[in-house]
DNA sequence: AACGATACCGTAAACGATTACGGTGGAAAA
DNA sequence: TTTTCCACCGTAATCGTTTACGGTATCGTT
């Protein structure tokens, strides 16, 4: 026999009064005498009541939900941002759907558009590698759904987002390998359309170009899966290369922990003959050995700041305030560490 | 001017109908003319009409989203178990709501009382390493919510639940290392009203036990926050003993990587002077050098099979099933690396 | 005594969808 | 011509809440 939760509709029969009159108790509103007020108070304390959440959802159109469509879960930084998220929506109290793409564009357009319904009051969305076409965003503005793009992003779109200073910090890493005497400073970035990809790059290239450098053309490789395995290639066709590098700055901790894998493989000594600098400051980057100098990225703040900017968009709707467009950037720090510590090393 | 999505109200009004036509229309009802009924699709097309998920959740009772509650979700096992989740509820059509305990009983009591009252269909539930009392659970078979307990449950109540073969991994791991040779075999283990906890001490000293041999008391401690400082810590106090242990088997891979990284640090020889293996075969235990042995769970496909544990609880309720209760086992197997392989490395 | 004010409570519509039921029209059968 | 029957569509209840509005009783006022 199943249970059923009990409604204003059953608190009113047992009282022989009406569900108006229980609502309006309950939530002391004035018409009501004390008598009945407490009355009421008594019952629904007895019967555990709470208001049903879908039919308020119903009436005041809106879930208290917010989703998230992310790449991956099983992932440090994405892990990371996704607490950050959950922290703060608890504090505000909303809940969040989450939703895991594997980095496939077509998922990702499902998912969007299966969110985009009435599910949630605001979307948290960080694109896939894959994304390169953002009609589905565009029909999110048509929507007119409140949205944020997190971490990954696009300059081919207008839309509010919350990023890390990508260019600051790939700036300072390959600023510091300079420092250290590298010479030859090779680089592994990712898909172009992203933002991040691209402007990591650019902060590569302009600390280089800051010292009158310039990289050769094969010392820069652009990663697909980002997996340890690819960096172990990756490590291979930079070692094989006649003009080889000496260090290497890569997008992603993962892919440059391939490539040191692959010279400590070779009996390569790091930092001494290799340098590298990864990006994220993932969990892997202080266990390897040497430890791996990483660009660190606030991920809780990242998702924190993202909710924050979320409920802004949400609760400027429901008073009908106008819709600012805004980019957040958040401050990365270069952690060093011994992967790249050439000086102190000798 | 906030955009509003098509309902089947607006479809009536523009093709002067009504609203139970156009719903019957969209469905295939009998009853349509074929006229109509290619109107109102055609209608719906343009304006690209979804079904209101909210009205129907009210309708049907039902509102095809599952909770999770968890402990954490930046942890290799979790975030697995979770990925293992988000793709099978895909599939299935359900949506899911997340929700982080951070290891604390009180936020995992609040957050099992709010996921109770209708917001979703059914609950997954991994406990906290804090909860000692069940009471939200009674709860919750009280309010007749289907759930599942996942990966961390008790004996101390009845219950779905799906777990890893933690006994058997346990006495394979500490076999192992008895078979390598290991003479003074220690044991980290955790909190005592977890199953998990009970069944890896009861493998470690059934494994010691077929072999003739006991633990001495201290070289069997209790860990806390399963950390790998807390780990360091618990390297310290093993190395300081007098009766000193050769080798640790630890019921979480960060910790015993901490003693892994005390050992290092102290310039002892892994495996040959001390030998180790851990438990989940987390990323870290290849990352590590040398390499950690680690008993590897199937954490994306216990997320899974506890999904589909709970869709099959929701659908007998629906069609008035009696509920069974089961637990689910599923095997864990040992994954060999460097840190325990002393015979091969000799 | 008649009227107005106040306190208290019920009725009903609304949110968006589903669905049992009733009703209307026209064509075929009697 | 009348009855029957089917095709087609609308009305209304329902899910659980909120809330504008209307109604009634009781009191005090003139």
């Amino acid at each position: 026999m199943k249970y059923r939760p009990a409604t204003l509709k059953d608190m009113a029969q047992r009282l022989k009064t009406s569900v108006a009159t229980i609502s309006r108790a309950l939530k002391d509103k004035p018409d009501i005498s004390a008598e009945m007020r407490q009355k009421v108070k008594e019952l629904a304390a007895e019967l555990n009541y709470q208001p049903n959440p879908i039919a308020l959802s119903l009436k005041h159109h809106r879930s208290k939900t917010i989703g998230v469509i992310i790449p991956k879960v099983v992932h440090y930084l994405f892990s990371t941002m996704i607490s950050g998220i959950l922290e703060e929506a608890e504090r505000q109290g909303y809940s969040v759907l989450i939703t895991e793409t594997n980095q496939q564009y077509e998922r990702e357009v499902r998912m969007v558009q299966d969110l985009m319904h009435g599910k949630v009051d605001g979307l948290l969305i960080c694109f896939a590698n894959e994304t390169r076409c953002f009609d589905h965003i565009t029909q999110l503005c048509q929507a007119s759904l409140p949205f944020v793009l997190f971490d990954k992003a696009t300059d081919l779109i207008e839309a509010n987002k919350v990023m890390v200073d990508d260019y600051d910090g790939a700036f300072a890493a390959t600023s510091h390998l300079i420092e250290q005497g590298y010479q030859r400073i090779a680089h592994i970035n990712g898909a172009h359309a992203l933002h991040h990809s691209q402007a990591r790059m650019q902060g590569y290239l302009d600390a280089l170009g800051r010292h009158g450098r310039q990289p050769a053309a094969d010392h820069i490789v652009k990663a697909e899966q980002f997996s340890i395995e690819e960096g172990r290639a990756i490590g291979a066709h930079f070692w094989g290369l006649e003009h080889r590098p000496d260090a290497v700055f890569g997008i992603a901790d993962e892919v440059v922990i391939g490539v040191h894998d692959y010279l400590k493989g070779r009996g390569v000594n790091i930092p001494r003959e290799f340098g590298l600098v990864g990006f994220s400051d993932s969990m892997l980057a202080s266990m390897v050995d040497p430890s791996l100098s990483s660009v660190y990225q606030p991920g809780k703040e990242l998702g924190r700041i993202s909710l924050l900017r979320l409920l802004e968009l949400i609760r400027a709707d429901e008073i009908d305030l106008p819709r600012m467009i805004t980019t957040h950037v958040l401050k990365t720090s270069l952690i060093i560490r011994k992967s790249s510590s050439r000086l102190c090393a000798s």
